[in-house]
DNA sequence: CTGCTTTGTTCCTATTATCGGAACACAGTT
DNA sequence: AACTGTGTTCCGATAATAGGAACAAAGCAG
């Protein structure tokens, strides 16, 4: 709606990939002239958003976008609420704990704790998944109704991360009544070749699916009792986060049809 | 530089804060009309750097925000070579420990790890302290030239947090230097009552120095050798820190006069 | 050393996006 | 029912922005 803050998150966006740009070379990316990124990137230094590299030639993400994606974990006591769970869950259980919400088209990870166990699992805070591969997704998606869970995956075939990706609509809306008969969705190597995770969705006191947890394992050390064990553990973890945020015990099992959020 | 965008900044910034507003009243913070903020709201949210509240009528920081906020760990190798030897601190030491950079006129806590300790020091993540008065703020600032420090501390009396803290401009040199001289530094409660400090720098490969850790425990917690202890964590973290990032082990002793930035 | 390229940065004015008061629809209160 | 708050939309005058061109410095190849 407005051009010129429009332009200057998008300079933001560009460097919250990573790594390190040149004026001239956001402007190439972002189709723009190189007198108009300099501007904004002025306008963000100025405000700390954006500061320069150890070179002093290019441009990065600065402390105060820090500070300030930071207090996103503060609104509501969700995160607070979840640490002591996914911590239980990552140290004496041997889960690779996360925390997740529904944002856009994907996943975004607000925790992500790795087991001491030996293969790590490389999903970190802050990063993103795939919908229609992840616990996560399925498990969050269950919670709309069935044409905006096609309108968000988009066109098929879906993304195919390994060989057991699930990639159309018809397969992925088969596992979806799955997920909301038994209240929980699993991940079989869907996602990471080798990694199997189990999800559960977390309420609010409104009953509303707010962030899922999930907990996710090499494949090959699962046992024979394995898959129920971490499912169990999973849907507890989640229940009782749900509970401390007030949700009453008799709406953490219903599903909820109604819409997570508008966009 | 630009007036849309940083209006849109300032939205961000007040967002930031931690609650949660509507359009008038951030209208009214900014002394802006109602319509551009609305602009300025709609702008940010499209980018996902703004979204609605629970309620649906106020605003607060969104994901976006908090993604590319993430991303700024992830420059350079800091955070990540820290990481461990802050596990260790907090884990086998007991202590508290925290690392921080210097941005503007404050230190920012790129880390803050709790110790499992009787006694929680509430400093967290993505918040700032004062220079004047923490082991960090010394520890950096005695990088500076003296000019430098002056103008950065601003005008005195510096503000008292505890009776301990000093408060003019001639206590605070006499520590830089002594801090220059052993390359440490300690806050004796002058930041939080009860609360003992501990500093060192981390350098670079160029030498410079980039950051700082930090350890604190409960005054009443220390033995008759506990400061000395401490301090010698503290000191031998940030040279660990220090070598794995590249710096000379010759460089860390040396108290680099040289400007940590410019703005 | 010199010319070539690329960098960040500054300047300037036609143009265009922004400003912001007023008006609207809705919700909660009095 | 009148009032006061909210988020949101409209639109013309206006002021801020756009972006090509020019500059200084740095890096590199010949």
């Amino acid at each position: 709606m407005s051009q010129s803050a429009d332009r200057a998150l998008a300079v933001l966006d560009l460097l919250g990939a990573g790594q390190e740009l040149g004026v001239r070379e956001i402007a190439r990316e972002l189709d723009l002239a190189a007198s108009i990124v300099q501007r904004m990137i002025n306008t963000l230094c100025d405000r700390g958003y954006v500061e320069r590299g150890p070179g002093g030639q290019k441009y990065r993400v600065g402390y105060r976008a820090f500070q300030v994606g930071r207090s996103y974990l503060a609104h509501g006591d969700l995160h607070a609420v979840s640490l002591p769970e996914l911590r239980t869950m990552a140290e004496r259980d041997q889960i690779n704990a996360y925390l997740g919400v529904l944002r856009g088209a994907s996943v975004v990870y607000l925790e992500a704790l790795q087991s001491k166990g030996p293969i790590a699992i490389t999903s970190t805070q802050g990063s993103s998944a795939s919908l229609h591969s992840t616990a996560f997704g399925k498990v969050l998606l269950a919670e709309l109704p069935d044409t905006e869970i096609a309108a968000i995956l988009g066109s098929e075939p879906f993304q195919r991360l390994t060989p057991k990706t699930k990639t159309t609509l018809d397969e992925f809306m088969e596992e979806i009544r799955e997920v909301r008969r038994t209240g929980y969705a699993v991940s079989d190597e869907e996602n990471i070749e080798g990694v199997f995770a189990a999800g559960a969705v977390i309420r609010d006191a409104s009953g509303q699916a707010v962030a899922s947890v999930s907990g996710a394992v090499p494949r090959h050390q699962l046992h024979s009792d394995g898959i129920d064990n971490l499912c169990h553990i999973v849907v507890g973890a989640a229940q009782r986060i749900s509970r401390r945020l007030g949700a009453a015990p008799a709406a953490m099992l219903r599903t909820s049809r109604s819409a997570l959020q508008s966009s």
